[in-house]
RNA sequence: GGCGCUAUCGUCUAGGGGUUAGGACGGAAGAUUCUCAAUCUUCAAACCCGGGUUCGAUUCCCGGUAGCGCUACCA
């Protein structure tokens, strides 16, 4: 183990998908391990799964990456002395040191078919022993097999598993140990000059001078035949730290079913990359003490430690998500709020890209209005509804709203309510004010006896459709100064929304 | 099946041989408000089971159980 030498970490996705937040932890952790230590971070992409491996995806896995707000010192995008960096271009690197083993003797290669290997697998299962290979070819004298090779016959190389139990130090885990009795000899080189993923991954990180592996603890039981690997080449063996599995709320692994799992459908929810990285590192970490929640991903930087990660697996939980969220939205400025928001309206068609006079000052007002009462960015629209909507027959219909129209005092509210909107000048012309707004509702509280929720819940119904929301005060001049924006959908006015309602209120 | 990993409130976790087992999310109640949201206050809620070690185990050890992973010429 290298542990004076500088940590040099990687982070290596396959480019098979968008970046997973399972594997986004596994880049965080990475990075915040890397940058804590001053150490480099590299990029790595693993695309010897052809089949899979698309570019356009290295290029997503780049961007999701970045907006986390992770970098990289090294990696196919930016270069770096220890490179190539996509494994694709790395292929004779693997067969050169295949070669070099199977000099030394250290692997051998086998003629077994893969029917052979099948039929052996099958008979182990049935007769109940372990299912690992039998090491025929072992005993086959290499020059024989040199022989058989250059004569065409089709071979696989095979690593030989030393006769003693692999041990080796894991930082979240402990020591670990395993029989070699239960490790077969694994392939290194296809019988088709492919190498395999469990010995390039060992040649990758050794060539690019990995100090620490930190990835999912799904590669723990493939890590003894890695050491195996290291030792075999003569390279040190680096530090493991394995992370537990992220599980959905059935504890399950977290997979699509689940909903939102990948790091672009939480940007296209309208959450921060703050609350994710937040989230993401409370999730198997936690500071001395653990009574504190919010990190900024530089304060994360600072207090984060491998040695506290917990070697237990999580259970992803969308509301605390939602609750950093809510934090860093009321922490960001309402600028950048603004300009992320106003996507989502425009998405929706509510709001159009071109420059509209007043649209910004009043923009911010509905912000200040709906900001308060969501989860995440892309709930806004839906909460501004009260805005952009009106519909005075479904508001007369409504079951929430039977209770309140039948209320008593219900129809003298609305009738002189309705009367005192409609005679108003300024209401007319759509400029009616907050203050006046008051003033004519106290006006019916006076006329009609009605106070509290017998007095405002029929008028809310009449402005918003609904007797619940926002307070008129702040509602009222949203309304007004909407009407006068040119807006893709016009924003009925006060004096607008009560004719509606008096028409269909037929009275 | 074999091997490995894991096990504290519903969830994320702190803690650790003697504690009123701490915090957070969520939940409930209350305050505030016309209502909703926000905010504030309060409350409920956990050491998987069985053995051992020990004066004393939730903590250490062993076993069980459960969950997950690996067991490929997949990554």
């Amino acid at each position: 183990m290298n542990s004076s030498a500088p940590v040099r970490v990687r982070f290596a996705p396959s480019p098979t998908g968008h970046l997973h937040v399972g594997n986004a932890r596994t880049a965080l952790f990475n990075w915040l391990f890397a940058r804590q230590s001053s150490g480099t971070m590299v990029l790595r992409i693993e695309d010897t799964d052809v089949d899979r491996s698309e570019a356009r995806f290295e290029d997503q896995l780049i961007d999701d990456l970045k907006w986390l707000g992770l970098d990289w010192d090294e990696g196919p995008d930016v270069g770096g002395s220890f490179g190539p960096y996509r494994q694709s271009d790395r292929l004779p690197i693997y067969r050169e040191h295949a070669e070099r083993l199977l000099s030394e003797h250290k692997a051998y290669l086998c003629f077994c078919t893969e029917a052979e290997l099948q039929q052996e697998r099958e008979r182990a299962t049935a007769e109940r022993r372990q299912p690992i290979y039998s090491g025929k070819c072992r005993a086959v004298d290499p020059a024989e097999a040199q022989q058989r090779r250059d004569s065409g016959e089709a071979c696989a190389f095979r690593l030989r598993i030393p006769e003693h139990p692999i041990r080796f130090h894991d930082i979240v885990h402990g020591p670990v140990e395993f029989s070699n009795e239960v490790v077969s000899d694994p392939i290194i080189l296809r019988s088709s000059g492919m190498p395999v993923y469990n010995y390039v991954v060992v040649i990758d990180d050794a060539l690019m001078k990995i100090t620490h592996v930190i990835r999912g603890d799904d590669h723990l039981s493939n890590t003894p035949k890695q050491v195996a690997l290291y030792e075999a080449l003569g390279w040190p063996v680096p530090e493991f730290a394995h992370l537990s599995t992220i599980l959905g709320a059935d504890r399950e692994r977290l997979s699509k079913r689940h909903g939102a799992t990948s790091i672009a459908n939480f940007r296209d929810m309208g959450v921060l990359p703050e609350a994710l990285v937040n989230y993401l590192a409370l999730l198997g970490w936690a500071p001395p003490g653990g009574t504190r929640e919010i990190f900024s991903i530089q304060e994360l930087v600072k207090e984060f430690s491998l040695e506290r990660v917990t070697p237990s697996p999580a259970v992803f939980d969308m509301e605390k998500l939602y609750w950093l969220n809510r934090h860093y939205i009321k922490q960001s400025s309402t600028q950048r709020i603004e300009h992320l928001a106003l996507n989502f309206f425009r998405a929706l068609g509510l709001l159009s890209s071109a420059h509209t006079q007043g649209l910004e000052a009043w923009f911010s007002k509905v912000m200040a209005l709906v900001l308060p009462s969501v989860d995440r960015l892309e709930q806004l629209p839906e909460k501004a509804a009260v805005i952009f909507n009106h519909d005075a027959k479904a508001a007369l219909t409504a079951s929430d709203n039977a209770e309140v129209l039948g209320l008593p005092n219900t129809d003298a509210v609305l009738t002189r309510f309705t009367v005192k909107i409609l005679e108003d000048e300024s209401a007319r012309e759509g400029k009616l004010t907050a203050e006046c707004f008051k003033k004519i509702v106290n006006e019916v509280k006076a006329e009609t006896g009605a106070k509290g929720k017998e007095l405002f819940h029929p008028i809310r119904i009449v402005i918003t459709g609904s007797h619940s929301g926002p307070e008129f005060d702040k509602l009222i001049p949203i309304l007004e100064e909407g009407s006068h924006l040119a807006l893709p959908r016009h924003v009925l006015s006060v004096h607008q929304r009560v004719e509606a309602f008096a028409k269909a209120r037929g009275k």
